[in-house]
This record gives C-alpha cells, structure tokens and sequence, in this order.
DNA sequence: GTCTATAGGTTGATAGAC
DNA sequence: GTCTATCAACCTATAGAC
C-alpha cells in the first residue's frame, strides 16, 4: 500500500485522499458543507467514516485543504503584480490575467467558497483566507482612488464567481461563462479612473 | 395580546414574529442557516423554542418567509418591464431601476442569500424562487442574444451582491456600495448588443 | 489503512400544563 | 402565547481490533 507506481486496481492512500477531496468538493458544493455530514462523503466512496478520519484531521480540514490548493495560485498572482511597472492599465491586465487563466477545476473552487460562505469565513484564519490576498492587489492597483472604485477593481476579479452564479441552471458552457466574465471585467476595469 | 394599538411596554404576538425574523436573518447571514439553531435563535430573543415554534411551523419557514417578502418586489419589477415600449436601452433601464430601488432591508436579504445558497436552492419551490423571476426578465430584454450577452445582463442585475461581495470586511458605507454596483450595471448592460 | 463499536453531544420538533 | 420536559434522529470524533 501507498505505492505510487503502477496505479493498478487497488487504491492507494495517496489516491483515497484526492478522492475524498473530489467527492468532498461535489457534496459540500451541491448540499452545503454543514449540511454534508462525514457519513454521506464516506458512503458515496464505499468505505467507512473511521478511514476519513485517518486521512484527514477533521472535516474542517477537508475544506482549507481543499481551499489551500487554489490560495497558491492567488500567491503567484500577486508575485507577478509585484514585478509590473506600474502603468494605468495594470489593474485591467491583472484582472484580465486573472480570468483568462480559470482552469476548470478553479471553477469548482470557486462554486464551493460561493455556496459555503460561512464556513469559509470561519476558517479564514486557518489558511482559507482568500480575501485578503485579493485585497493586496487592490491596494497596490487602485490605493488612493475613492472607494467606490476601489470596489469596482475588486469586482472585476470576482466576475469569474458572479458570471458563474448568473449561469446556474441556464445550462451556458463553461467558455460562454469565461467569456462573459472576461467582458465584464473589461468593463469594469475601464470604470476605475487611474 | 394580538393587539396592534399601543405598542406599549409588552410584546404583542406580531410583534414577537417580526423581532423572530430579524434575528434570524441576522444570525443565518453570518453564522448561516445550518450552522444556526432554533435554540441559538430563541435565546437571542430571550424566549423558548416552543414559542418560535408557535410563530412558525419549522425552521424552513422562517427563511421562506423572509425572502417572499422579497420577492414581492421583484414581481413588481416584472410588471414594470411588460408595460415599457422594448426600446433598445429599456434593458439599463430596468436594471438600473432594480439597482437604485435597493432599500437596507433588501440588502440584508441579499446578503441572508449569498450567504445561504443551497438552502434557498432547496427551498426554491416553497417560494423562495427568486433565480427564475430574473430570468424571465431576462428573457424578455436579451431575448434572442447570444449566451455570454444572456450572462452578462443577468449579471447586470446581480451588482449589489457583488459590489456588497467586495466590499465585506473592507468597511464600505451602504451608499458607497450602491454607487459601485450602479456604475458597474451601467458599465455592464452597455456590453450587450441589442 | 480500514474496520466495528461507541462515546458524548446537538438537533428539529412535539405534548401538554398554565 | 409561552412554558417545562422530552424524544428520536443525527452528528463529529475516537478507541482499539485486524
């Protein structure tokens, strides 16, 4: 066991965790992380409460490890903000980089810090803290403008969320959602005086 | 008792059911709906849960009856749209209309709703349809248009939620947020081609 | 790594007295 | 209208065998 080599019939630990992450991520996103009790995750993947417990601390612990993997990305963001000139339309291609580089997966973050707000709020302190990473930027990008700009260069990050809430159930394509998104950060950008 | 005379030193009986809803909106939008129990509810009122239980029928029901007073407005938004002439820009118009009708109250429902999405998903047919009134708006303004100018003016009636979105924890006045979702619907409805 | 068994506690909701 | 008392169901998390 915890072999990572031939990735035969049997599953390893390292393969039960990402699978636990998956499922978790769908349940939690569909029905609500309070809502999704231990016992649901671990019966939609056959085995046992006991053996989640053994990959993961506690059920809170699914969720920041779960948020963790996308905070990184969010890191190399404001790394390459940092390394900019600071020209005026920086903050448009920040946002515009930000959007355009959404993978799929991204999205189902996304949905889950959307549908999970609560919780995501109290474990800000555990490593979730998403917020205040978008918050940097802004601060860099817009600092001395009024605060209703300084609203609107935080809403042209957030469109990705926004065009995804407008989509659901209207059955629109993944790359219809980005491309909306894409838009509407372009025509939030251009409102910010810099 | 169920007098609504005086409203002397004691609590009538329609006085206890509105202080029973303010409570619980305000406790469901910031620990949420799941997270907050009948009893947290109960002794912030400094009553029983049998008494909630008297004013209301389950705990479903509180969140049903605060977001259909809501929703009565969104019909009355309906029924302005069915009378105006289909110019070209009654789609800002009415969006905007929307966005500058927004009272405090509807803004804390808003937020009860961000931060509660899959209990409202699950309550959708209880009356708590809020999605498929803006889609019908939707449909008439952005009839025939392709998918992402569909999301985009979906999205243009979403911008107080997104504008409040930005502005948590960052201190923004109420009247800040307004004009930051204002300026974001006019920036936005004037992406869809018509 | 996964199991069985269970501790220890909370939940939404009801019955019936006043 | 509000109370006391109570219930069955459910929850997260752990202990210990294999």
């Amino acid at each position: 066991m915890t072999t990572t080599s031939t990735g035969g019939e049997r599953r390893t630990g390292a393969e039960t965790r990402a699978e636990i992450l998956r499922v978790s991520l769908a349940l939690f996103t569909e029905n609500g992380f309070t809502s999704t009790s231990t016992r649901d995750i671990s019966e939609a993947l056959g085995i046992t409460k006991s053996a989640l417990y053994y990959h993961f601390r506690s059920k809170d612990e699914i969720v920041t490890s779960l948020v963790q993997q996308r905070l990184r990305e969010l890191d190399e963001l404001l790394d390459w903000v940092e390394t900019q000139p600071r020209t005026p339309d920086l903050l448009q291609g920040a946002a515009l980089r930000w959007v355009e580089s959404t993978t799929p997966e991204r999205m189902q973050t996304i949905r889950l810090a959307q549908a999970n707000q609560p919780v995501i709020r109290r474990l800000a302190n555990d490593g979730c803290d998403v917020r205040s990473g978008f918050d940097k930027v802004v601060e860099r990008l817009a600092d001395g403008a009024p605060a209703a700009d300084r609203l609107l260069a935080r809403m042209a990050f957030d469109t990705v969320a926004t065009a995804l809430a407008a989509a659901q159930g209207s059955g629109a394509a993944p790359d219809e959602v980005i491309e909306a998104a894409r838009r509407a950060t372009i025509a939030l950008t251009a409102q910010v005086r810099s």
